[in-house]
DNA sequence: TTTATTTTATACCGAATCGCACAATAAAAG
DNA sequence: CTTTTATTGTGCGATTCGGTATAAAATAAA
């Protein structure tokens, strides 16, 4: 369990990077889903034999919240990387729906991890549903807070509600990309969205 | 194969209802997803033995193709009975809500089977992802038409946009309920979303 | 009754499942 | 070098997986 950049401790060194072997899993989990990715299939995307991943991630589900975390850790980092702080509410949706879009579909259309693979796990494994409750909660308040910011003047129920509206539109953005939807549509959804969403905020 | 209705063949009559069975699958897979629910889960929720279920129903994938299938006429029926065709575009959209809000919690918080766990194995499963898909494109343009209606006055392109973020919203509650959100958030998400629409429509 | 037909029930298949002993290995610490 | 600690690799163990072969059972048709 030792931490990443920590000084090689005592035993034999380890001969993967935890980081990489994370992100491997991350994907592997968001391409297949929890209940269809086996620890052998972990075990060929990484590399690492069955009982080094058990020993340096714990179980199945572990590794699942660990690569739920790791998932919103990379959207968090390119949303934060890509977003203006002084842009209009409508350039603002579009700019991010944009760059989650881009997440979304890089590399095969696979869509949200959470929203779209998590979830169907919920009813099962408590810890699940709860890091997804918890994302959910989470995703409304920022865009609540971005509202805040970019449209202070709009009455305090036009920017909840936004907000709620803002969250439900990237709910569906990455559900359409994983079902597949052309490209062409996937931009007339965002624009649209982010109109309809901007004008509720500037009446 | 035979029909539901048709009159008893040669052979040793069934022991089960056809329709029932179909509904308890529809159930088991709406509860646990595609890929955590075993033959034998089917097995024990219907009382048919694995080869009967075989023989009935097909492969996995095919059960649950159909019970995609279930599950949108389920629902189709339930709105059908309950969404008048004179409302306005706000009272619309929160029967439409509520009336799925039903649906996606009762007995437990499984949101949608489509929405929500046949999501999970689009890319996996070919068959699948192309119902999914299909059932966003028709989805869209239910909304649409029925913007189309109550709403002829707005411009195409509000009534195009509303129709989507109506889907979004959708999408957004089946993923809200199988996360466990709480009943009140989920209530006022609802009347806040129609609110927002309806404004997009009758500026 | 006999034959044809269909469904049920038992049993099994090979492969895959998660998880874990256990020993071999590689480094640091004493 | 010896001891200690940590990781790796082999292999297994018990279970479960989806799917099916086969025979018994139950009915209609001839």
């Amino acid at each position: 369990m030792s931490k990443a950049g920590q000084t090689r401790g005592r035993g034999r060194p380890r001969k993967f990077d935890e980081r990489a072997v994370r992100q491997t899993i991350m994907e592997t989990f968001w391409q297949k889903g929890y209940a269809a990715t086996s620890l052998d299939d972990l075990s060929k995307a990484t590399g690492l034999v069955r009982p080094s991943l058990y020993a340096a991630f714990g179980n199945k589900e572990e590794m699942f919240l660990r690569a739920m975390d790791d998932f919103v850790i990379r959207v968090q980092g390119d949303l934060n990387r890509q977003v203006p702080r002084d842009a209009s509410p409508e350039d603002a949706l579009r700019i991010i729906y944009t760059a989650m879009l881009e997440i979304y579909s890089r590399a095969q259309a696979r869509g949200c991890l959470v929203f779209s693979t998590a979830v169907a796990e919920a009813p099962a494994h408590p810890e699940i549903r709860s890091r997804l409750a918890q994302r959910l909660v989470q995703t409304d308040a920022q865009f609540r807070r971005l509202f805040d910011h970019i449209a202070p003047d709009a009455p305090e129920g036009a920017r909840q509600a936004a907000a709620e509206m803002a969250a439900a539109v990237l709910h569906s953005l990455g559900l359409r990309v994983r079902a597949g939807t052309g490209a062409d549509d996937v931009h007339g959804f965002i624009a649209n969205a982010a109109r309809s969403i901007a004008a509720g905020l500037t009446p």
